[in-house]
DNA sequence: ATGTGGGAG
DNA sequence: GGTTCTCCCACAT
């Protein structure tokens, strides 16, 4: 069966920030980052730090399974995501400050892809292939001074499959292999960035795809990052580094084939006997008559995406052309949920429904309204929602539980979203009554006829069918960099802190190191021609600051936190 | 346009 | 699978 052909002209990374609810807690109280740390939501732990699991705590535990386990363990509350968005917005924006095209792409709250194509091919058509080991990575097109040194004959950080840190033999630089190379020196500037200047470490995967840069990046974690090495295609007897990395994957793991397609897959191969067994990609890859025809047959049906067939077979051979996707300016839905151990009453229910709308009003102003700047408190609404939708999951009855009965459902009912939702005069509790009464009841009366008997678990606000409004400004793609690093020293300056018996800290810029490496002190470079002779102070950054009195790199969303943190007593 | 299902973190 | 609280896409109607 022939394989898909795939495309690697374009250089893809993944970041993945380390246990990032955890991490946003302890940017915030850096004390935290030595104790075993935990988030919680409802009755479990959503995310621990990794001290947390040296102990043996994980994600998705039952908090008394972690207390019984780790006594001593520090539980915060995570059930309120606006500090892990504001921080996922902060993280994003800067990474993309540096991507030239501006093509990132969000994956959740911690994830990202990078198409540094652009960079990269700019960055090997300067190489010097005379000198290699004293190249120089240009960060900013316009400013060719703006950049760091690096060694060009080694890859940074780790490679699947593991080498020793022998000096590379490929000098061509328009190989696949020092695309990767020259890659890899950018991907840990980037993640020794944002680890000194922001706080957060993360972990980093390189390769030619969205599928092998995330899959690579989980080889190497915490805070680690691999690069997947040529060759990419089987040449004589040996396979490509591509098959031999996908072939040990459990299908489970691979990005695309979730519960569902590998349930199906399983059974397939298994026939009716052994259940437990672990398949793996070179399972079902090398199955007789395996093809696109056969996997459509298995995974097609109604309901099941048109080409499944030839898609999984794709993936299957670590194929997926699939484009990193620009960030959008608006969502294409705004939704809060909040989950029950027992809502049965009609009045509950009324009054979970104005909680609920309550913080969807606050996150539709957040993230619909555009201010300009500060001094306006009012700006424009870059979308109107169109649809409002109510989801519920009714809880299933106690006594089933075994054979394959269906579960796991919600169902929703949606209409018309009211336009009074968009008036700026009225408050937010009123606006917040008068939507339940005027829609979400009666949708809650759709939902569920019947005025007793049911039996909530989980009830879901949302708005959806995005209508954007006028003035779609392009996104400036290519970001000043050196004007960045002018933003950060500026804020360094103005942030002063309100203890009136603080001792007053002169604080100096940091600088994004050059050459150095996550885990090691960033090094305190002298000024470089182009990086900080700004002349006018921008209003904005989107950086980071020294915490004047600890020291610590502090994100913006964290410094009141953080201040909090020092004025608290002990 | 509305509702469901599956995927992701 | 389900625990949490989301967001996105595709399909079917």
């Amino acid at each position: 069966m022939a394989v898909p052909p795939r495309n690697d002209g374009r250089v893809i990374l993944h970041l993945d920030y380390d246990c990032f609810y955890a991490s946003v807690f302890e940017v915030e109280q850096p004390a935290l980052r030595s104790l075993p740390l935990a988030v919680q939501q409802k009755q479990i732990v959503v995310t621990c730090n990794y001290e947390a699991r040296r102990r043996g705590l994980h994600k998705l535990q039952l908090i008394k399974d972690a207390k019984r386990i780790c006594p001593d363990v520090v539980i915060v509350l995570g059930e309120d995501l606006t500090k892990f968005r504001n921080a996922s917005k902060e993280l994003y924006l800067i990474v993309r400050s540096f991507i030239w095209g501006g093509r990132v792409e969000k994956l959740g709250f911690d994830e990202l892809f990078l198409d540094v194509t652009e960079m990269i091919d700019y960055n090997t058509g300067v190489l010097n292939p005379n000198d290699l080991s004293n190249s120089f990575f240009v960060l900013d097109r316009k400013d060719p001074t703006v950049g760091f040194a690096y060694d060009a004959t080694r890859y940074q950080g780790l490679t699947f499959p593991a080498t020793e840190a022998a000096p590379i033999a490929q000098k061509d630089p328009f190989s696949l292999e020092m695309r990767l190379l020259v890659a890899s020196h950018f991907q840990w500037f980037l993640r020794s960035h944002m680890e000194h200047e922001i706080g957060f470490t993360a972990t980093g995967g390189i390769s030619t795809s969205k599928l092998l840069a995330k899959l690579v990046g989980n080889v190497h974690k915490p805070n680690g990052q691999t690069t997947l090495l040529p060759p990419y295609t089987a040449a004589g007897d040996n396979p490509s580094n591509v098959t031999h990395f996908m072939d040990d994957h459990e299908i489970r793991k691979i990005p695309g084939i979730g519960s569902r397609v590998a349930e199906r897959l399983k059974a397939h191969i298994s026939g009716a006997e052994s259940v437990d067994e672990k398949i793996t990609v070179r399972d079902i890859r090398q199955l007789p008559g395996m093809g696109p025809p056969l996997l459509e047959k298995i995974l097609g049906g109604p309901g099941s995406a048109k080409g499944v067939g030839t898609r999984m077979w794709s993936i299957l051979h670590g194929v997926d052309n699939t484009d990193v996707l620009e960030g959008r300016d608006v969502p294409t839905q705004i939704s809060i949920e909040d989950s029950y151990g027992r809502l049965d009453t009609l009045e509950s229910v009324r009054r979970e429904l104005v909680t609920l709308s309550r913080s969807l009003i606050r996150r539709i102003r957040t993230d619909l309204l555009e201010r300009s700047d500060e001094s306006t408190p009012q700006g424009r609404w870059l979308a109107h929602p169109r649809t409002l939708r109510l989801s519920t999951r009714p809880r299933p009855p106690p006594d089933m539980d075994t054979t394959r009965a269906y579960n796991f459902n919600r169902i929703s009912r949606s209409a018309p979203l009211p336009s009074f939702m968009f008036s700026l005069d009225e408050n937010i509790d009123a606006l917040a009554e008068r939507l339940v009464k005027e829609s979400l009841l009666i949708m809650f009366r759709k939902l569920h006829p019947e005025k007793a008997g049911w039996n909530l678990s989980l009830m879901n606000v949302a708005v959806t069918n995005m209508v954007e409004t006028a003035g779609d400004q392009k996104q400036s793609s290519g970001r000043d960099i050196s004007k960045m690093f002018r933003q950060q020293e500026t804020v360094l300056k103005d942030w002063t802190v309100q203890e009136p018996e603080s001792p007053s800290v002169s604080v100096q810029a940091s600088r994004a190191p050059i050459g150095g490496s996550p885990g090691t002190e960033p090094q305190s470079a002298e000024a470089e021609d182009g990086w900080d002779d700004g002349d006018e102070d921008e209003p904005l950054a989107s950086s980071g600051v020294l915490c004047p009195i600890c020291g610590a790199c502090i994100p913006h969303f964290a410094q009141v936190a953080h201040e909090t943190y020092h004025s608290a007593p002990e």
